[in-house]
DNA sequence: GCAAAAGTGTTGTACTTACACCCATGG
DNA sequence: CCATGGGTGTAAGTACAACACTTTTGC
C-alpha cells in the first residue's frame, strides 16, 4: 500500500503490471517467448512474461527487471508498446497493464531458465491463445516493431553484432510476413552504405558460405547528420 | 483504496492518471488546449488537461471524462500516445500517467468553459513550459499525429464533416510543420478520390472563395476493399 | 483596376519493381 | 559432378518534386 498521498487524496489506487512481448530469430522465422501462468487465475495457461510494478521503480525499470527474470539479461533494446486498461481485462483483480516488447538474440537465451519458468520460444505464425488481452497486445507489439524496422535500425538487435545478408532478409521476411525480392534489398542496403563488409563467412547454412556484415554506428551518425533516414 | 485483491496480494497501488493533448485548428495553425494548473503542487502552471482514473471506468473511459469535463464534447477522436511513469514525474505524489491526444473543432469549443478552467489555445510553435513531462508528452503526441494523418483519414476529425482544400493544406502544413505544394497536394487528394466537391464556396478567406468538400466514407470502406492506402 | 487568394498541367528525376543467371563448395 | 544456397545488374514503370500563370471578386 502507498504512503498517505501529500496531495492527491481520495483518489482511487491500482495495481500496475507490465507484460514483456520478446521477440527472437531462430530458423529464419520471428519467434516470441510465452510461459505457462505460474498463478490463479488462469494458472498453466499461455501467457506473456509478466511482473507487478513495484513502488520505487519506473515503468521501464519494471519491464527491465521482468526482463531480465525471464531472461538473465541486461541492456535490452525495449520499446513501450502501450497501456492497456479496460475494465474487465484480468480476471484476477483490477489491473492496468503497460506493454513492453523486447529484441533479444536467442542463441544468449538460457535453456535452463526456460525449463523453470515453462517458457518456449514460439514462432509468431503459430501463436496459441493467450490469457487476457495479451494476444492483441502481441499484434499491437508486431505492428509498430513493423514501422520501427522499417524506419530505424533497430533490427539488428537481433543479432549479437554479425550478421549475413541472407539471415538478415529472412528477418525483414518474416517481421513484415511477406517476400522480399533479394537483389532490391541488397541495393537498398548497399545505397545506405551502413555495413561493414567483414572477412569471414558463415558456413552454417549453405555450402559456399554467406560473408558476415556488422553494422557501422559512426557511420550511422553521420548519416543522420546529413538529413539521411534509415529505411527498409 | 482498492477493495481487498481476490489474487494478486502484497503488491503496490499507484495513483493513474490520464492526460490529454487536446489538438485543434484555428488560423492555420496548430493550436492546443492548455491550463492553468488547478491544484497544488504547481498551482497555476500551464499544464495539460489531466484527471485521475477512477475506480469502474476504463483508461479510455477515464480520457474521455477529462475531455468532456473541459469541452462538454462527446464522441472525439482520440489515440492512447503511451504511459509515463518516471518515479519523480510528478512532485506531487508517485503517479502513472497515460497521455491521449485528441482532436477537436475549435468552434464548437465553448468559451465560457475555457474562462472558468482558464483554459487557453496555444500555438504549438508558442507553447509555454508545461508542468511535469508535459512538453515531452505533446512532442510524442504530435510525432504521432503526424504519423496518422499522413497514413489515415483522421485529419477531417477537425472540421465539421466540410472544409475547403486551402484549409485542408494548410492544416497539414501545420502539422508536419513544413511548406506543401499546392498542386501536388491536391493532385494526390485527386488521385484517392475520397472527396466530394460541393456546391458552396467559404468566402470567408478570399473574394474569390473557395469551394467546400467533404469526405466520403462509403468512398473510403470501399478505396481500403481495393487494398488501397490513404497516404498523404 | 488591382490586390489577394483559388485554381490548374507538364516535365524531369528518383525510386521501386520485376526479373535470370553464374558462383562456390561440401558431400 | 551436382545440389544448394550466395551473389550480382538492367530496364520499365511509377511516384515525387519542381515550377508559373490565369481566374474570380470585393474593395
Amino acid at each position: 500500500m502507498n504512503t498517505l498521498a501529500p496531495y492527491y487524496q481520495n483518489n482511487a489506487y491500482f495495481l500496475i503490471a507490465v507484460d514483456c512481448i520478446i521477440f527472437g530469430f531462430r530458423e529464419k522465422e520471428l519467434h516470441l517467448l510465452i510461459t505457462r501462468r505460474p498463478v490463479e487465475p488462469l494458472k498453466n495457461e499461455w501467457s506473456l512474461m509478466g511482473g507487478f510494478m513495484e513502488e520505487n521503480e519506473s515503468l521501464t525499470q519494471a519491464a527491465e527487471k521482468v526482463l531480465y527474470r525471464y531472461t538473465q539479461q541486461e541492456n535490452i533494446y525495449m520499446e513501450q508498446v502501450g497501456a492497456y486498461g479496460e475494465v474487465d481485462r484480468d480476471s484476477g483483480d483490477r489491473v492496468i497493464s503497460v506493454a513492453f516488447y523486447a529484441l533479444v538474440q536467442i542463441e544468449k537465451f538460457n535453456t535452463l531458465l526456460a525449463r523453470k519458468f515453462d517458457a518456449r520460444w514460439i514462432n509468431v505464425k503459430e501463436l496459441p491463445q493467450l490469457v487476457f488481452d495479451h494476444n492483441v497486445m502481441v499484434r499491437n507489439a508486431l505492428t509498430l516493431l513493423q514501422y520501427k524496422v522499417s524506419t530505424e535500425p533497430v533490427i539488428f538487435h537481433f543479432f549479437d553484432d554479425k550478421f549475413t545478408l541472407p539471415a538478415l532478409q529472412d528477418l525483414y521476411e518474416a517481421i513484415y510476413q511477406m517476400p522480399l525480392d533479394k537483389r532490391n534489398f541488397r541495393k537498398k542496403l548497399a545505397t545506405m552504405d551502413l555495413l561493414d563488409k567483414l572477412e569471414i563467412k558463415d558456413k552454417g547454412s549453405s555450402k559456399r558460405g554467406a560473408f558476415y556484415y556488422s553494422f557501422n554506428n559512426e557511420r550511422y551518425e553521420a548519416f543522420l547528420k546529413e538529413g539521411k533516414r534509415f529505411s527498409l
